[in-house]
DNA sequence: CCACGCCATTTTGCATTCATTTTTTGTCTT
DNA sequence: AAGACAAAAAATGAATGCAAAATGGCGTGG
């Protein structure tokens, strides 16, 4: 008997970058579901193993149709699979996978800032700009986490500022998948790109300040480009010089 | 005992365009999702309109649970809702759920056509120049069932030729909220709108021919966009003249 | 010593059952 | 007669039970 969930009960997460496609915290399916999703997203069952159910309900206190049901949904967002009798499984990623998600981003990204141009304010674009140099900050620091995280709330900002809910849905679900890869497998974009970053996130500020919807979108989608290739470069090489974690089904 | 499912329950429906986010036919959920999903997609139940289980089960001869199952996952989708201890809903689209619809199918539909021109063959463009002459064929007949019909062939050879599963697969489910808008609404484009699209399509395999992926790009979100606009515009004054289809809660 | 097949245990999938909540209906009061 | 209240009826949400399939262990045979 593998246990891959450890015994400590799930720690209760508060809804911190709620990357739901839904919101039903009403009921008791709903809130299995947002903890489920954090839990599968933040990387605690390693990618590839079995999802048991029982374990799964006594950790939450709950019986298994509700989790069930959870489990159903989890799968269609593309975070688990569900393989016939024979149970869930945290969905494996393969490179390929990796390369197609973030070019999902990327049009999504892309889409958003073209969106944005059309009826971003003069206050929110201040606004991404403070942000824009509290991440040059963090980037004259040193300080990868504080970069990360800030340069994360300047492309939510661009898609709060597309005024799309739907748009935002879905870019929150692939967020969340991409966001447990970075989780699970440790990694974080490489120093080398810092730089590129930061001037392409000039041109995306120059941009968004012209209001030049069609430029904005090329500049957003090269962008998320040159990402996808660190994040799969570093991915392939392992987080730390291993080799690569390849796919395996079993 | 309930045997087989009853001749006057759901039809059964071809994998005509298969909008499925997953294909799990093996699972009795999997069976009913699919159903399902193209049941609700086909307009067969009304806007806003409760989505009886009971009814349901009956109809489709399985107990409450698997059904349930796919009416979570459906919610999740974004088709159907779900209100607490109130049952499932067929989800009402307000004019602007419409909007943002049209702005992300555009938005998916420029990210295809960019990736597109990376990997597209001479074969497939040779197969939608093809396509082309003949919607242009239906044009001159004002055969609108046939040009709607083809067109869509084309669109989706272009998100095919992207060679992105995961685009593949969320391109295929907004398209079914639309098309269920379709279904249930039965509108079509204007057919003054028909030679500024043709033109449009000229446009787009032009820039296809060329693989030139940000012109492609950025004519294909416009494309898009004066679709929605006619669209959202038929919408607004109802199918043939009738005052618009108000959401109405219950 | 290893490969193959058989049986026990576990796990999954679905049906059924139980507890609440909502909705409806009937009655009473004003 | 209209509205409000209350009880019955129905529907929902979740738990439990049961049959089928898979997993793992064991014995037998090569």
């Amino acid at each position: 008997m593998k246990s891959a969930i450890p015994e400590t009960g799930v720690p209760i997460t508060p809804p911190a970058t709620g990357n739901g496609s839904d919101r039903q915290e009403a009921s008791l399916h709903g809130e299995i579901l947002l903890r489920l999703r954090d839990y599968v997203v933040e990387g605690n069952i390693p990618d590839g193993a079995r999802v048991p159910e029982r374990q799964l309900c006594e950790m939450l206190g709950i019986s298994r149709t509700p989790l069930r049901e959870a489990l159903k949904v989890l799968a269609a967002e593309g975070l688990i699979e569900l393989l016939p009798n024979r149970g869930a499984r945290v969905r494996q990623l393969s490179q390929r996978d990796l390369e197609e998600l973030f070019d999902v981003m990327a049009g999504l990204e892309s889409l958003a800032g073209r969106l944005a141009c059309e009826a971003i304010t003069d206050e929110e674009i201040a606004a991404i700009e403070r942000l824009h140099y509290e991440m040059y900050g963090h980037y004259l620091h040193r300080d990868m986490h504080g970069y990360f995280q800030t340069n994360q709330q300047i492309h939510e900002s661009i898609v709060a500022a597309a005024r799309n809910a739907t748009l935002k849905t879905t870019y929150a679900n692939f967020a969340g998948r991409i966001r447990r890869v970075r989780y699970s497998a440790n990694f974080a974009r490489k120093r080398q790109r810092w730089a590129e970053a930061m001037r392409e996130h000039e041109a995306i500020l120059d941009a968004l300040r012209r209001r030049a919807g069609s430029e904005l979108s090329d500049i957003l989608f090269q962008h998320l480009r040159n990402k996808r290739g660190a994040a799969i470069e570093h991915l392939a090489e392992g987080p730390d010089g291993t080799p690569a974690t390849t796919p395996q089904g079993d």
